[in-house]
DNA sequence: GTATGTGCAAAACCTTTGCAGGTTA
DNA sequence: TAACCTGCAAAGGTTTTGCACATAC
């Protein structure tokens, strides 16, 4: 079961711990967006041992390592997502759920391009919206 | 001097203060994108009793009001933009500057609309991109 | 065996809040 | 005058840091 995750940690010259194990798995299982607390907490569920500095720590490793990403759009807590493929997110201002957006702008290299014709280098494009979702909508 | 930021703050109904003048002509003033923390240092060089609160406190009026936007890229601090049109920004992993872009996506409505289709209300969508800005390429 | 990771507590950082005194319309 | 704003200090929430102990290779 962890056989893809310690290949993943392998192939990216990390070492293996359980820790890492646990939120390597948790972020590829629920693909949530979840906050580094929410992380913890459910992580530490089933290992009370489990400190929050070894989660921001294994989330800092993915991430400079180009295994997860981190978003910001609320303003507020970092929010973690293991699909690193460039996609629009969709935040409710309600809930703070995120949402993924399934779509590919087709106008997202001629962006790339006026920003490179200034001179500086791009690395990564991004884009969301706001909004209230369904689930809110809903309750009223 | 003032008068333009006068009348905005009346159509705004915001009661007129000093200190929000002052905010409002900085942010006018220099289109950086700067922190709270940034704001409130250099006012304070020149009006020193001013506090951090009343930088947040008109800070948080005039968005509510639509007058300035906010946005976190960097996943830190909020950055204040006076320009309150959809427009992309660029920011440079080095320095932590943020650069407007002149680019009009034509997609964006589209976007929106996938977004409206799974049954969601779309406020407001934007879009940045994140790489190392021409000033921090010539640095080395 | 050595370098690296973990967990705890404390600190750092940005932002918000409570309240007394001052200012605007 | 009545409502609102300011500034200070303290609290709140998220992330980082220092250090002793434990673990991976």
């Amino acid at each position: 079961m962890f056989e893809k995750y310690v290949k993943l940690l392998k192939e990216n010259s990390i070492k293996i711990t359980s820790q890492r194990l646990d939120v390597l798995r948790y972020l590829d299982d629920r693909r949530t967006h979840p906050t580094a607390e929410q992380i913890y907490l459910d992580i530490k569920e089933k290992n009370p041992s489990l400190s929050k500095t070894t989660v921001y720590n294994s989330l800092d490793i993915f991430k400079e390592k180009g295994i997860i990403q981190s978003l910001t759009i609320s303003g507020s807590e970092l929010r973690y997502d293991f699909e690193t493929k460039m996609h629009h997110h969709f935040f409710c201002t309600e809930c703070g759920r995120i949402y993924d957006v399934d779509f590919k702008c087709p106008n997202v290299e001629k962006v790339r391009q006026r920003i490179r014709s200034e001179g500086h280098q791009v690395d990564e494009t991004c884009g969301y919206s706001k909004g209230v979702c369904k689930l809110c909508l809903k309750k009223g």
